[in-house]
DNA sequence: TAGTCGTGGTA
DNA sequence: TTACCAAGACT
């Protein structure tokens, strides 16, 4: 593996990244930063939670929400955490929203309301990790940390056309970022290297050409690029089923409960559904609802999570104010605002209920697949 | 260490 | 349609 000059390869990096850097609502410009400058940390810790394995477009929405909300990390320590889960839902990854709540309230608390600045006391904080914990560090506080995201791990595997397929390269490549981090403007560095993964050393189709760091890369020698990272081979997604319950009170009102507080979804709301099993054949019918009544099949909805596809049978009845089994009633207008994932909206909709004003139906409702699924 | 944990966009 | 993936953390 040949050794890459630290200094020339900064200076080839930043001096592209002066010109073509991206302009995102947590960062600071680099000439902001040039100044003296430095982001807020907490703008920077919030914008690195949710980028988590989410893209950069689906976050800013939801950043913008929440720092309208809660501008400071004192002030997201006061909420409530149920707030902070109805405000995260849809973005996906719910354990992030439940750590980031508790990670305020352990700043609050512990730090008085200003983020620890190195990365060693960083990570000990909930959800806050390796890279996340380096990332904050260089770029809020100038600590030259080692900052390795998936982006920095294909630039690094390119550079040097590693074969050892990740997770296994990743000690290799995190010495190989901490020998070219340089001690000045390392968090223009970290944020630059990114940016290169984001937009010319793309997953597919890398832009080799216009590439500022061409002259230290092995792997776009051979044009091989694409063939970085290597891999390893991923085990096929199992297919499970279960069945959603969604009981409609006469003024329209839906019920809802909460599911246990870690685990899939964890602390999210939902219609009240069946375990997900294993087994993807056959059907549940009414005699798994909560409690029972008239239930109505009205079709199914299929979601794709991680490691596994779903499939529920939609099941709907009109029942009586009470009920035996612990939760509440969502009115039409409330059900935007509650902390219901994207899989649990979905159910509601094959249900014929409006999610958002943006899906209120027609005065002839949609019904999709509806007729092929009559009662039991 | 390998499995768990969401979602929406894209080839 | 399927498969993969996007600024990972936690157990």
């Amino acid at each position: 593996m040949p050794t890459i000059d630290p200094t020339a390869f900064s200076a080839a990096l930043l001096a592209w990244y002066d010109i073509h850097h991206r302009d995102l609502p947590w960062r600071i410009s680099p000439r902001q930063r040039a100044a003296g400058a430095r982001p807020d940390p907490y703008r920077v810790w919030l914008s690195e939670i949710m980028l988590q394995q989410t893209t950069v477009a689906a976050v800013k929405a939801y950043y913008t929400k929440f720092l309208a909300r809660w501008p400071s990390v004192s002030d997201l320590a006061a909420a409530p955490e149920g707030a902070v889960l109805a405000e995260w839902a849809g973005l996906g990854y719910y354990a992030r929203a439940r750590n980031l709540h508790a990670c305020a309230k352990a700043v609050e608390a512990e730090y008085g309301g200003r983020f620890p600045e190195t990365a060693a006391t960083l990570k000990a904080l909930p959800g806050i990790g390796d890279y996340t914990s380096a990332a904050i560090a260089t770029i809020a506080f100038d600590e030259p940390a080692a900052v390795v995201d998936g982006n920095i791990e294909r630039v690094v595997t390119r550079l040097h056309a590693i074969e050892t397929p990740l997770p296994r390269a990743k000690p290799l490549i995190k010495a190989e970022i901490a020998a070219l981090t340089p001690k000045e403007r390392p968090g223009d560095f970290a944020q630059a290297m990114m940016d290169l993964g984001a937009t010319i050393c793309t997953p597919t189709r890398p832009a080799c050409a216009i590439c500022p760091v061409r002259p230290f890369c092995t792997a776009t020698r051979t044009a091989e690029a694409e063939r970085y990272p290597v891999k390893a081979k991923k085990a096929a997604v199992p297919e499970r089923r279960g069945a959603a319950f969604v009981a409609r009170r006469p003024d329209g009102a839906v019920f809802l409960r909460k599911r246990p507080g870690t685990g899939m979804l964890g602390g999210m709301s939902e219609p009240p559904t069946t375990n997900w099993s294993a087994r993807a054949d056959g059907a549940l019918g009414a005699s798994a609802a909560p409690f029972p009544s008239d239930w109505r099949r009205v079709g199914e909805i299929e979601h794709g999570f991680t490691h596994f596809r779903l499939t529920l049978e939609v099941w709907s009845a009109a029942v009586g104010d009470e009920l035996a089994i612990e939760g509440w009633w969502s009115k039409p207008q409330d059900i935007a605002a509650e902390a219901l994932p994207t899989v649990m909206r979905k159910v509601l909709k094959a249900a014929e209920i409006g999610s958002s004003e943006a899906e209120r139906p027609s005065a002839v409702p949609q019904r999709r697949g509806r007729r092929l699924h009559g009662a039991e």
